[in-house]
DNA sequence: GTCTATACGAAGATAGAC
DNA sequence: GTCTATCTTCGTATAGAC
């Protein structure tokens, strides 16, 4: 069976999400994943046998598919606040440690992290689950689409300013701002 | 004289504030930064005593002034578009391998980039000078706060998505939105 | 102020035993 | 599948000549 395999493999890849968000993808060694995720150490070269650009794949596609699901629904207002809430509590209970493991491979080189097709995708998936969420409100298509991409980056952004300032008022101000903008969206 | 010596350090902070968005923080070493600058390479540790920290802080420093000022005037819509601009230029150029020093710095644990402080204080500057662009078109206090708070966080994650995408449709998304957003805003 | 040389640690990756 | 040991490379930082 690959089952016990496969629940190594996620576990690392899991710890490599957070891991990358708190510290960047450089940052964080291969051994920090190990000891984080407690798998075994000798193995992380079965799992993942190109090495750390494999576990980096691995790793954004998780948080894009987290992602997305966090923007799941009918309501993009009730979508929107959920994946707020998801960040404000994160960066909460990691003292503001907590980061996005897209923005921290994203920001590296391609070639270092041999994630750049990976983290495309999860960008894109990411949005594509709030544009539909927008759609099924009654938004036009290429509205939607636009509204959905000012969220992704908004939400990526506030992370990122909640973590230098430690506190969470970006998170607070993209949230109104957001919500009023969807609101005043008109619908079919 | 100091002025020698200020063009050499300026110079060495500018190429860290290019490198640090092309690569991030921890993957720009010091070689590169005196290489990229065409500085004399024993010198670093003259200029910055207390080594990377300290070039991390002067860099953050240099960006978030570079980022208020493009941000500068009394008409929120031409900031905006303004600063977008540059943006679009920067990542055209460099076939999207710049990005945002401040982002670069921001997603590293603070210990490590000793600098943490100064991102804080220049993401903070750049929402002022945003803020008071707003002020000037007559939007109300905390209003205009909130909106350049959203404007800043959109913008860096956009910059962030463009370089993931290779392509700058994010900033084009972005920017319409936010115009919106802007335009829909009551005055005094 | 600037240089070279080097100390020191940590990283990713690999080899080969079990 | 997992382990330990090790190769190799590269990083920051420092010492001390000039």
């Amino acid at each position: 069976m690959a089952t016990d395999d496969d629940n190594v493999r996620a576990r690392m890849a899991r710890s490599a999400v957070v891991l990358f968000g708190e510290r960047g993808f450089s940052a964080t060694g291969l051994r920090d994943v190990v000891a984080h995720s407690d798998t075994p150490r000798g193995s992380i070269y079965h799992h993942f046998p190109s090495g750390k650009a494999e576990l980096a794949r691995a790793a954004v596609d998780r948080a894009g598919l987290d992602a997305a699901a966090s923007v799941a629904g009918d309501d993009p207002v009730v979508a929107l606040h959920a994946c707020l809430e998801a960040w404000r509590a994160t960066l909460e209970a990691s003292d503001f440690h907590a980061g996005s493991a897209l923005v921290a491979v994203a920001v590296e080189p391609r070639e270092q992290t041999g994630a750049a097709e990976a983290t495309a995708q999860a960008y894109t998936r990411w949005a594509d689950a709030f544009t539909a969420s927008l759609r099924a409100a009654g938004v036009r298509r290429k509205k939607a689409g636009r509204l959905a991409t000012l969220a992704v980056a908004a939400i990526e952004g506030a992370v990122v300013l909640c973590r230098a300032r430690r506190d969470t008022s970006a998170l607070d101000d993209v949230g109104r701002e957001l919500e009023a903008a969807i609101k005043a969206t008109p619908r079919r």
